[in-house]
DNA sequence: ACCTGAACACCGTTCAAGT
DNA sequence: ACCTGAACACCGTTCAAGT
């Protein structure tokens, strides 16, 4: 919808930032190549100069949502505050923008310049004794609880923040049904509009953070060799 | 792509299942209206006599796979076994039907008979002494985890299983970029093929159990009125 | 190399009609 | 109520053409 932009001036970042903007705006799904394109006031096939196909957009997008959560300044001098930090930047950047989170879940890549940002992390792990099979370990759990935990609010709340509508909406379902069925249910719903989601992560972030100190994080201590369970499942 | 199935016999389940079966075979992009319509011998506006919109099909698929998970047949003796069952459950099913993933991560509802599972695991730890503020901190956390493992797992290595591949082609993005730069993530992405991904699932739902019993379940030992640190965040 | 305009093979969904 | 067939307003992408 802006005004024809002059040749030459479009770059990767400038179209992945008007997708984003649009997301955010408009939400996930009106992100269109066409859409894209009037909102850098371009044609459509103008876009597949920087990006081969959507997949291709999406990755970059990513990209710049990767560099917002990396410039909530990580703190790289434990790895704790690492993966804290980390998780806690994924959390903030997506609760700022809902209609950002399906990239999470769009498994199309990561960039260059993601890749750069999990060897950081990864650097400092290593650096501080970590297995190297802990490292990865250590941060797919955080990294997944991070992810999820922003997917799950999304379910549950929906992405418009209206949060008495669905808790009403969900009442209404239990009343239409025989009464007193779902007693459980009625009765943590009634204390929804309540309820503090960030409660949810910190529950969370706290309890892995323990887990993977007593677990596999090496103990400046006494330099153990990672004490781990040899666990059988049926 | 079946021959035309006599008059009465599509039901939302049949609907649902033919959709699951085609995500499957052919990935969740080929779950189309079209698509659905002929796997069970139909016109594609058969099914809007079931669903109204492709958002309730997705309903009505994320319901079938619901009750896969109840089906893993969770014990619902100790608020420990609910969680962890559940999330197990969720794992296990999504292991199998990687293709189902994306389910998660739509938010388009959740059906009647998930409000039943939900209903009956929260009665368990209602049951078992929980404060109903830490019913959902709690639930929200273990799903969290299995939803975030799940969907950071297939974000890591694809859907089709191709590690090696992918392996490979991580390590040609390293060496086509300046050398020694991506030290962290080279050392252990040499390691990846050796890689279990269900230990990521195993650290973080022990972590997270652990971090439950300490932060907000109630001991059955001395009655006490759950312990929670009142935290305050900048 | 960058960008345009027309066209193609899809898609979800509406509508009018049949049983 | 259940189901059909044609049509509409989209979509991502290809192609031939211009600078």
């Amino acid at each position: 919808m802006k005004k024809r932009s002059a040749r030459g001036t479009i770059t990767r970042e400038s179209v992945a930032d008007a997708a984003l903007a649009i997301a955010d705006r408009d939400g996930f799904d009106s992100v269109t190549i066409r859409a894209v394109a009037a909102e850098i006031g371009a044609t459509p096939m103008a876009l597949y100069t920087y990006f081969p196909d959507k997949d291709a957009l999406y990755e970059g997008m990513r990209g710049r949502v990767l560099e917002r959560v990396s410039a909530t300044n990580i703190s790289r001098r434990t790895w704790q505050s690492v993966l804290e930090g980390v998780a806690r930047g994924v959390h903030r950047v997506m609760g700022e923008h809902p209609h950002w989170t399906p990239l999470l879940a769009h498994d199309s890549g990561l960039p260059p310049s993601g890749l750069a940002f999990i060897d950081g992390l990864w650097a400092v792990m290593l650096k501080e004794g970590f297995a190297i099979e802990d490292v990865l370990r250590a941060y797919g759990s955080v990294m997944s609880f991070a992810i999820g935990s922003v997917l799950f609010e999304r379910i549950m709340m929906g992405t418009e923040g209206d949060v008495i509508a669905k808790r009403l909406a969900l009442l209404k379902e239990l009343v239409g049904r025989a009464p007193g069925q779902y007693g459980s249910l009625a009765t943590v719903a009634a204390k929804v509009d309540r309820w503090r989601w960030d409660d949810v992560f910190e529950l969370g972030i706290r309890s892995l953070l323990a887990g993977i100190e007593t677990q596999c994080a090496p103990s400046a201590r006494h330099a153990r060799r990672r004490p781990r369970t040899h666990r059988v499942r049926s």
